[in-house]
DNA sequence: AGCCGTAATGTAAGCGCTTGCATTTTGCAA
DNA sequence: TTGCAAAATGCAAGCGCTTACATTACGGCT
């Protein structure tokens, strides 16, 4: 009679990463126990606990995600889906957001769409095949079947960087109209008359909207035609700003005031204002929005609305956190937005105001 | 005795979301046939599939990814761990990566260390537990931990943003020591003998190490004694590189030309030297490293070293690829980064160039 | 010593999916 | 019609993990 060969026949595991059952098998106890030592240590004596640690870090064993999604129907994870990582527009947000979500022991999964409502809605499914156990969402506007989606799928979600009372879900953020709205008034305040703006895309993308609207109605309000505003829509990206300006520049009537729709567009115009040899604000004045690092490093600093971004973010957490739980979340929540002053908003050339930046405007 | 049915018909599935089995029942099929249909769709009946397909939209169907992965032992997910999302300096890389790996079919996952090698070792973990076919990571400097689950795991992975020759592991990169010892050479050629560098945090990134490097050896190949080389290290961000200028400008020999790591600190130092009334170049020099968006909208524009993003990112996507299917993805790469003269270097104040700044370098 | 409550561990049934193999259906030639 | 290969579909065994429930071990009482 042979004796049985060197390797275990029944486990040649050598060849795939190790399992729960081949830590288990090491450590000499069932696989219940080692799920046990991972997930609630605390009902493990601190010597079986030992052992099988010391097998874990042997095996390099790391738990197969899926599987612990499969069995328990929770993973911990959730996901955010912002437009775009390519500027820093939602970094600070995601940031504080992921910060909150840290503390809960939930990790974060980000997916950008581009903008897309499209792409967006392949990354939802995407997300929530994963196992996400919430979502952050940027904005309202989107495909029916992505909140079809969320719905069948009974994934929480939160919509952030807006505050839409006309909007029945959940989100957190602020009044994109209101915030412009202000600031155009301090342009208007300071003489200027004709005005330009360079937006975003507001296809699919309501922070674009409700900014772009806030604008008219802050002319509106001073008894000035709405048709009066210059408009050129264009992708984020500081040379799509720089263009932009150009060819405001280039014909038709001159503004004396551009506001792009966020900071990246701004310090695009800011470029192409100085391509053309003309001086901020002395020449031209240019406002911005979201204030993101960018805006203080230009030259000269950008005039914006700062966001709040960190509150957004850790507050979304808190939302989806509570959501999740079963909690009630309680009504959404609208944040303040304030208008940042700096060098490129001046008086219009040559002109003197219609009225003097009173007091009334302080702290906006 | 009693059939027993195909399907369970004791489970109201209405509760939670729908899955395999419940598609399968509505559309009057097996299990087996609806994952054909979604996965090999060649193999089932046109008049099927459209059975499926239907049913799948009406009960709002989506995979488990989990069940999914642990069952099909793929994920065609891949995974990328860069240190920041905070700016730009891996977007556009990242960007390209993610636009090759979806010729392919593949998702891609990111995450982002904060430049903590543990954080990144967890990540690492993470990721690999996700089940990602392929980790991108950067640069070399990682827990020797993070590399022995790499191996245990049997997880492919590409090393990007670094060419080291004395490394053995697979990289797509460039040499981050001679293209800052090229700039330098470029610096010293304009007649500037005092200088400092503003560098990032070297400890866990050999792309800063390198750089630094790199300083003191275009140094040392002048005959000057790389101990003059004053040097600040403080963390990514704008702020700290402005703090930084103020530094070295408040105390010890002046430099005049201040290298910088990155382009984020050299943007900080620009404003810090605008704070004290500095004029960049005529009064000092200040270069950045990598060419991210903001080094051509700073005033004045950034001189700076040119990263071939793009091609790293599209690159390493390749390596990967074939990795993961068993191929032979050939040696590490090696690509050029570029010198691009801008505004932010200028001669020696007052001083005559020591030598020309020669055709020699043209084209570097 | 015998009993019992509690703590620690083991057993085994799935979670939702893919896939090798078995079975049925189809299309076509004889 | 019949026969047969190929195409289409079904069956059922896991994939690696969690967890309800069953079992065993351990002390502290009487």
């Amino acid at each position: 009679m042979e004796k049985a060969p060197v390797t275990d026949p029944k486990s040649p595991r050598s060849a795939v990463s190790p399992t729960l059952g081949d830590v288990a098998e090491r450590a000499g106890v069932s696989t219940a126990t080692v799920s046990r030592c991972l997930n609630t240590p605390s009902l493990v004596t601190e010597k079986t606990r030992e052992r099988v640690f010391a097998a874990v870090r042997a095996l390099g064993y790391a738990p197969h995600f899926g599987a612990r999604a499969l069995a328990a129907k929770r993973t911990n994870t959730f996901g955010a889906i912002i437009p775009t990582m390519e500027n820093a527009i939602f970094a600070r947000g995601l940031q504080a957001f992921q910060e909150e979500l840290e503390h809960h022991g939930i990790t974060l999964l980000v997916a950008s769409s581009s903008y897309s409502p499209e792409l967006e809605e392949q990354q939802i499914r995407s997300l929530v095949a994963r196992g996400a156990d919430a979502l952050l969402l940027i904005g309202h506007d989107r495909t029916p079947q992505s909140y079809a989606l969320l719905e069948t799928q009974r994934t929480p979600y939160v919509v952030a960087w807006v505050y839409d009372e006309h909007q029945p879900r959940l989100s957190i953020g602020f009044d994109n109209r209101k915030a412009m709205q202000a600031l155009t008034d301090r342009v208007l305040d300071l003489g200027h008359r004709s005005l330009a703006m360079i937006t975003a895309e507001r296809g699919g993308n309501d922070r674009a909207r409700h900014r772009y609207e806030g604008v008219l109605a802050a002319m509106s309000a001073r008894g000035l035609d709405p048709q009066g505003l210059r408009v050129v829509e264009t992708p984020y990206s500081i040379s799509n700003g720089a263009e932009a300006l150009g060819a405001l520049m280039q014909s038709g009537p001159q503004p004396t005031a551009v506001l792009c729709g966020n900071d990246v567009l701004a310090a695009g115009a800011l470029l192409g204002a100085r391509r053309l040899g003309l001086d901020v604000p002395k020449d031209i004045s240019i406002t911005g929005f979201d204030d993101i690092e960018i805006a203080e490093i230009v030259t000269p600093a950008l005039t914006t609305v700062h966001v709040p971004h960190r509150n957004m973010g850790k507050g979304a957490a808190r939302l989806l956190v509570a959501l999740r739980g079963g909690e009630d979340p309680g009504p959404s929540v609208e944040l303040e937005a304030t208008i940042k002053l700096r060098e490129s908003l001046g008086p219009v050339p040559g002109g003197s105001p219609s009225r003097p930046a009173g007091p009334r405007y302080r702290g906006l």
